[in-house]
RNA sequence: CGGGGCGUGGCGCAGCCUGGUAGCGCGCCUGCUUUGGGAGCAGGAUGUCGGAGGUUCAAAUCCUCUCGCCCCGACCA
């Protein structure tokens, strides 16, 4: 491509609402440009890169046997009523009606939409399994749009669904497709991370999620240094506590004035934060619960949902903290609780003895608490959020270490949780009718540019791996006044591209530096730059994007050269 | 949804407090010079100061409402 012929314009300057890397080099690259929050028109750049990420998906998803269909955008409510989703899914589905007054939605995932299809055409075990797949706009109505592409309402992904006559050949298939995404994401060039994760609202009973690791990522991990464990903070877990510690102590009140915080209470009473056990009153589902966590750990609301089998979790407003406690926030306990409402106690709670507590009472606390001595919780279990330096569950040795991490993919195993309400099913084998056993499986295409971005940068701009640049080779023409220089780079242009290279030809009438920058910011992995000293030598200059060194290669080997070393790295 | 902030030419900003009819840098256009890391000089174009209402002789500036956008949080006793 000519650069005098296409739209790429360059900005010196970001918009100061651009803070990330990846947003912040694709607007002043020239790759995408705001129409709303979260919403991008991408210029011919950034669109160059999307097909490149969805070709290597497509190559991938095909390769594993999964055929490509192209669903609707704009889905009817029906759908969503049918599954239950259009009152479970909440305001981030858009909703519209059509000029007749009936309701639609626009498609922030389409297991309905797939459900119904299949469940229409498909009959027999003899058509199963079967997994279709397609790249498609998505609209989600995010709380917080930010990040440029890291988050957007309006986003390219690729969903796939998969259908099965029981669940063992449902895992062959999760297995299948988690391979393939390792496939997909190195292929990109990706540093990337398999995670065990939470099913969120799509549902099902086993999750991975891809993350790229970075630090602007949105989302928490932690690893296991010893072994492969990994896993969304949202779902870790840690090893819990081996020997319980014996009580001591008796219960025993003591006064803590003003002391709301465990920061506070722990230097007030100088007992160690590990030592004292908070209590958190929540609404579940409206009925209020009291949950016990050690002072310096968090509690885990994803887990505590689950382990409740609640869907609404609320903290409880200072009131009904009050209601409940018979005390301002900040002296709840376990013990004397004016209301009793069940008591769920984390596992590491369980292992402590003679802890600290509130004492359900103004300006008091407990000392000296043991579990079954002074107060019988409902049930145990891990309620709280996994930290760095835990212990790993999955192995004797290893510790947990934080990360964080960009969302770029995610398999999901579903069982017949949209079989089932939707009613995709089979004829058997054995003449039986059956639920289809699902999974489904994400790529957030247009995320994995940006998480690309966040890997790939220096302070100068982009710095693509092969795979993914909008353009494999950058032709300098640094002078616009030397009919030799206009020439060979011209010859260079058309011979890269008569090899199938993908060229960004510099014909415009600027000055030598503005291309350099430029070459630099858009981030063209191979640089060939053409002046005048160099051709009267006979020699045009190779430079890589992300080194420093610059090869002098004459002018007659330089296409087959570069084209040579551009096929080498595109995997 | 809670908190904070911002809307002034394509981009980045100043002006607002203390009202007097809009300015700077980059970019853009023209000309000359320049030509290997975002050139120099000269000339030029581009603004409903987000929108509506109000106060005032007079509003970018003060007041009210509203829309849009960005950041942080939505893990706490």
């Amino acid at each position: 491509m000519r650069m005098s012929q296409t739209l790429i314009p360059t900005l010196k300057e970001a918009p100061s609402e651009a803070e990330v890397p990846s947003h912040v080099f694709m607007v002043r690259g020239g790759y995408l440009r705001k129409v709303a929050a979260g919403i991008y028109s991408f210029l011919p750049l950034g669109w160059k890169v999307v097909k490149k990420v969805e070709k290597i998906i497509r190559e991938e998803m095909d390769r594993a046997g999964a055929s490509e269909v192209f669903l609707p955008a704009v889905i009817p409510a029906e759908l969503w009523q049918e599954s239950g989703r259009w009152d479970q899914y909440g305001a981030q589905l858009l909703r519209f009606k059509d000029r007749k007054g009936g309701d639609f939605v626009i498609g922030p995932t389409h297991e309905e939409v797939i459900s119904a299809l299949v469940r229409s055409d498909v009959r027999s075990w003899r058509q199963l399994p079967l997994n279709l797949y397609q790249i498609q706009t998505k609209f989600r109505d995010e709380l917080r749009p930010r990040a440029g592409l890291m988050r957007g309402r309006e986003f390219i992904m690729k969903d796939a669904y998969s259908f099965h006559v029981d669940e063992n050949d449902a895992n062959r298939e999760y297995k299948k497709m988690y391979d393939t995404y390792q496939r997909i994401f190195t292929r990109c060039g990706l540093a990337f991370r398999a995670v065990e994760a939470d099913t969120g609202n799509i549902g099902g009973s086993l999750s991975h999620e891809f993350q790229v690791l970075t630090e602007t990522g949105e989302d928490a991990l932690v690893a296991c240094d010893a072994c492969d464990y990994a896993a969304n903070v949202e779902q870790a877990v840690a090893r819990p506590p081996a020997d319980p510690q014996t009580a001591s102590e008796q219960c025993q009140r003591v006064p803590t004035p003003g002391q709301h915080t465990i920061a506070e209470v722990s230097s007030f009473l100088g007992v160690p934060q590990t030592r004292l056990v908070k209590t958190l009153i929540y609404l579940a589902d409206g009925q209020p619960v009291a949950v016990l966590v050690r002072g310096d750990r968090a509690v885990n609301e994803i887990k505590l949902r689950r382990a409740l089998e609640v869907t609404e979790l609320l903290l409880a407003t200072d009131a009904a903290v009050r209601e409940v406690t018979g005390a301002p926030v900040g002296f709840a306990g376990p013990v004397g609780l004016k209301i009793q409402v069940p008591i769920y106690c984390d596992l590491e709670v369980q292992a402590l003895a003679d802890f600290v507590v509130g004492a359900n009472a103004p300006d008091a606390h407990l000392k000296g608490v043991n579990v079954d001595n002074d107060f019988k919780p409902t049930a145990f279990g891990d309620y709280r959020t996994a930290a760095e330096g835990d212990a790993c569950a999955r192995c004797a040795t290893g510790h947990l270490h934080a990360h964080r991490g960009i969302e770029v993919g995610q398999v999901f195993f579903l069982g017949t949780k949209y079989s089932r309400p939707m009613g995709v099913t089979f004829l058997d084998v054995d003449g039986l009718e059956k639920p289809a056993q699902m999974g489904c499986y994400g790529i957030g295409v247009t995320r994995i540019v940006a998480a690309a971005i966040e890997q790939n940068h220096d302070k100068d701009g982009i710095v693509w791996p092969v795979p993914l640049a909008p353009y494999e080779v950058a032709v300098l023409e640094l002078q616009q006044d030397d009919d030799n220089v206009i020439a060979t780079s011209k010859r260079i242009y058309e011979e890269l591209s008569a090899a199938g290279i993908d060229v960004l030809y510099d014909d415009r009438d600027e000055r030598a530096g503005v291309k350099f920058k430029d070459a630099d910011l858009i981030g063209i992995p191979f640089r060939i730059a053409i002046g005048r000293k160099g051709v009267a030598e006979g020699v045009v200059e190779l430079k890589r994007r992300n080194g420093t060194e610059v090869r002098k290669i004459r002018i007659p080997e330089a296409s087959a050269l570069v084209a040579a070393e551009v096929i080498a790295e595109r995997r």
